[in-house]
DNA sequence: AACATTTGACCGATT
DNA sequence: GAATCGGTCAAATGT
């Protein structure tokens, strides 16, 4: 019998702290210096009112969303001139393509470890953990002929039940595992999977638990779907799946900086700030304490519901959603 | 019987 | 050239 389920909701948001507007070498490199953060809105939102909060941050957020653009084109300007790619950040989700990557011919059968696993690339200062972002790199792939395709590397970090030992993170897509791997720098194994309508469809993913946080796991999506994503009850989206599955709504944000993680199904709590590598600075630190606090989580989640509910085709398609779900009377 | 998952073996890349 | 590692294959097993 199938019943009624809360229809998923899940954002994923990428944006990034504020960029100044001539980067020098070490801004491009994703650094901020301290004025940069005396002079972000979240440094002074604790002393202002909700609404001029609220204002300001939505002022900034499209702020930060435009420069994240430039970043993206930037960064992969730079990559593109390079024998190698591994460029921007970008916060789209998955969306079914139809160009990506041919459909006959998946993944290179062997890529270099340094366009395959952004992650750990295994060399001295590889310990950084991007543990709870959303972040979505192009790689490209070399082939036999000595060309390379474009491929679509996309990093997702989720947390599930610590008990749960299936590594199964539902995002929605059919995927069928064909392989298992414990790896060098991780205890908990390492699960392949590939896209169920493979083939065709050349998507694979690895998903693998955090080695810090048991709690988290991370996957990588390598490749796009070029295919619809199925709508069968039991695949929602990973991050309103319940029943034991992986629960939290969460919002990465993240710019080559530290990854901060809301957690907006709890109350107080769920924010995570991870640095990205070594140690962040004390005044990035304190920032990411105030985008965690209540009054940021508020306007965030008043901006988002705001966007939602003006855009036409989202209410469309909710509402048609909805409509689905409800028993024919 | 059919399909999905598990797991050891194998392969190619890297060190 | 050997050791190591990550990724994939495919037979065995489970559902």
């Amino acid at each position: 019998m199938e019943t009624a389920r809360w229809s998923p909701v899940c954002l994923d948001l990428m944006v990034g702290l504020p960029m100044v507007r001539e980067p020098s070498p070490a801004r491009r490199a994703g650094m901020r210096t301290q004025a940069d953060i005396a002079s972000s809105p979240c440094g002074r939102a604790a002393s202002m009112t909700n609404g001029e909060a609220s204002k300001m941050m939505e002022a900034k957020f499209t702020e930060v969303s435009e420069e994240n653009r430039r970043l993206t084109e930037m960064i992969g300007y730079l990559y593109a001139n390079q024998s190698f790619a591994r460029h921007s950040p970008e916060g789209d989700g998955e969306q079914p393509a139809s160009t990506a990557a041919s459909p006959t011919s998946p993944v290179g059968k062997k890529r270099s470890r340094e366009s395959m696993d952004t992650s750990d690339s295994g060399d001295g200062n590889s310990d950084k953990k991007m543990t709870g972002m959303v972040e979505a790199v192009d790689v490209e792939s070399p082939l036999s002929n000595g060309t390379c395709r474009r491929i679509k590397v996309k990093r997702v970090c989720t947390r599930i039940d610590p008990s749960d030992t299936s590594l199964v993170v539902k995002d929605g897509y059919q995927w069928r595992k064909y392989g298992q791997k414990v790896t060098r720098d991780n205890p908990s194994p390492r699960a392949y999977f590939r896209c169920a309508f493979a083939p065709s469809c050349p998507v694979k993913k690895k998903v693998q638990r955090s080695a810090e946080d048991s709690s988290m796991v991370e996957a990588t999506y390598e490749g796009e779907h070029n295919h619809p994503r199925p709508t069968r009850a039991g695949e929602l989206p990973s991050c309103a799946a319940g029943g034991g599955g992986p629960v939290p709504c969460s919002i990465s944000i993240n710019s080559s900086g530290p990854t901060i993680t809301l957690d907006l199904t709890k109350d107080g709590g769920g924010v995570q700030v991870v640095e990205a590598a070594g140690e962040a600075q004390p005044d990035l630190k304190k920032v990411c304490r105030e985008v965690a606090s209540p009054e940021f989580r508020a306007a965030l989640v008043e901006q988002m519901a705001r966007e939602l509910t003006g855009d036409r085709k989202f209410t469309d398609a909710l509402a048609a959603a909805i409509l689905r779900k409800l028993p024919d009377y």
